[in-house]
DNA sequence: GTGAAAGCGCTAACAA
DNA sequence: TTGTTAGCGCTTTCAC
């Protein structure tokens, strides 16, 4: 039944002429007769003749291929990053191939792998929250398959990456349910093993820090950017015995599990709790009370993760050291926070 | 910089021995004397050795690669689907490669050539909602590479799908709205180039029939499965000189856009008006009213669909012809409907 | 402007 | 058990 696909041979033979002469017509590139690069085409297209990307890449060693890695499609920050990285890459005639970890370093690891199997050109990561060692980041790097993160980057790496100010987003948003009269504000933060996490809460505890507010530590609980460790966290917080007037939120998805729960045990939002999120996904302007939060340009930073990446790319000699692009965002007040 | 990968060539250069030896020890497949393979895959992992996929899936002619196209990442639906399709793929031995479409019928073409190109051995697809003309799909799947439809398929292909019965999960949806009381049901559709649009219509238009109740034309409204088209699609529907009781929507997030609209208006939900969503996205027990909706077995849909995909591939002699497994849904009633 | 030939890295007959 | 050899389909010198 599988019938074989028509290779370029097949072409010359039909067409009477050599491979290379059909190889070259097919990529307007060299010097071809145009009356012999129109018949080459013509047939090509009857014949629905389609290049072995396979072939080529394995001879032109290059696959025009960008390896990307994320923890999960099911957070919304990487579907929609997704699609910038999408975008900016086939504008620049590469494609791309996605692999999830589940957030697992074991499946990070096997992917990695995977992709350096199918000599990718590049690889554009964010980490999963469970690596916390990088040998395997540095080797390929060091091998020559440039790497750039994004978004869950490493300090520890000296390579380029692509992130917000993560701390500055959050003391604002501090800052600013401080200056709406909140006073004993928790705060659910993202796992500590990664930076990302680290930096939101640095900038929570230094806004109540200058505000000379007390901080409480049982005030400050871990969850992983679901809906279900947000309802968790909040859960614990909200049965604490210095109850909050605030939560702040590592991400949305968080704040709407948390929110959740706040009006399972009948408090209000936001007379009785103020609630901020991160991210701006686009359910945030959908929920009622509409939360408040900090919006990412989340498409950009997939599109600039790829212009990094490119870059490296077209100058090989250039190293790869640590280079951060820092990208802005933007606090947002809608109905979740007192004014 | 970019060192050159190690080949099987460079191993057996180094060991002493012809690369075919090398070749069979790293695939614990023929008769290797375990001394043999040892000393191999100690080196192997010495030097970081991988295997370049590229030329054995040329020399073999197969890829071990699946692609998958989807309409886009931010449909909840999608990003919890790869999640059953990559987990399958990888338990037998597969990797996958997937590219959304963003709706667009062009871009499907573009991505179908793509895989093509990149020889993947199988294709799943869930079809643009731009997409009218299947000759593409037809033909390549009479090339021999076997394509499987998930969730959005096409009667007019002979080819095997995965799908949800859609008209009867709505004909059960609509008949508890009007057990519970509601007389005037609206439904946010979806485009109705998709089967399953048509299908989830037709179960709404069949339940009023059979309980007597008119069906207005003008409380059919078109959407395309977007929280923002669900807004727009809501207002227009409450302003309508009749005003519904109900809203059956195509999908969750159509819904969560109708829910925030009808707040927006200052009535009341369900007492006013009752909302089904479809679906059960995570989000549909989070948002306030928690949404009465459609269960579907959304990563079991993904699964089964790589699942039909490897039975064509491994007994390729099966004609692909038309099969459709249809897969369970359950009603869940939150608090968005009357009682 | 076109053809001949070498070779990318691998696997699988076929020999030994 | 291991080696030799012939390609998989393509691109790219190097001739002509």
């Amino acid at each position: 039944m599988s019938q074989k696909p028509y290779t370029i041979i097949d072409l010359a033979r039909m067409l009477g002429m050599s491979k290379s002469t059909v190889s070259r017509a097919l990529r307007d590139q060299y010097d071809v007769k145009p009356e012999t690069r129109e018949k080459v085409l013509e047939l090509a297209k009857k014949l629905d003749f389609e290049t072995n990307t396979l072939a080529a890449s394995l001879r032109g060693n290059k696959s025009y291929i960008i390896g990307v890695i994320i923890p999960s499609f099911a957070i919304p920050f990487y579907s929609i990053a997704m699609g910038g990285i999408q975008a900016a890459a086939s504008e620049n005639g590469y494609n791309v191939m996605v692999c999830q970890t589940g957030e697992k370093y074991q499946t990070e690891l096997d992917t990695i792998n995977f992709l350096m199997k199918s000599r990718v050109d590049g690889i554009l990561i964010s980490l999963s929250k469970d690596t916390s060692i990088f040998d395997h980041l540095q080797r390929i790097s060091k091998r020559g398959t440039p790497v750039v993160m994004f978004n869950r980057v490493s300090e520890n790496l000296d390579l380029p990456n692509v992130v917000i100010d993560d701390y500055d987003a959050s003391l604002m948003a501090c800052r600013y349910l401080i200056e709406s009269g909140c006073r004993r504000i928790a705060h659910i933060s993202g796992p500590q093993s990664l930076i990302l996490s680290q930096n939101r809460l640095n900038g929570f505890t230094d806004a109540l820090y200058e505000a000379g507010l007390e901080l409480h530590m049982n005030h400050i609980v871990e969850s992983d950017f679901t809906l279900e460790s947000g309802k968790m966290a909040a859960r614990q917080l909200m049965s604490s015995a210095e109850l909050p007037d605030a939560l702040f939120c590592v991400c949305d998805a968080v704040a709407f599990g948390a929110m959740a729960v706040i009006r399972e045990i009948g408090l209000r939002i936001p007379e009785d709790v103020s609630v901020m999120g991160f991210t701006n996904e686009p359910m945030s302007s959908i929920v009622s009370p509409t939360l408040s939060t900090i919006s990412q340009p989340i498409e950009t930073i997939g599109r600039t993760a790829v212009e990094v990446l490119l870059e490296h790319l077209n100058n090989p000699k250039s190293p790869q050291n640590r280079h951060s692009v820092v990208l802005g965002t933007e606090l947002i007040i809608r109905e979740s926070t007192r004014k």
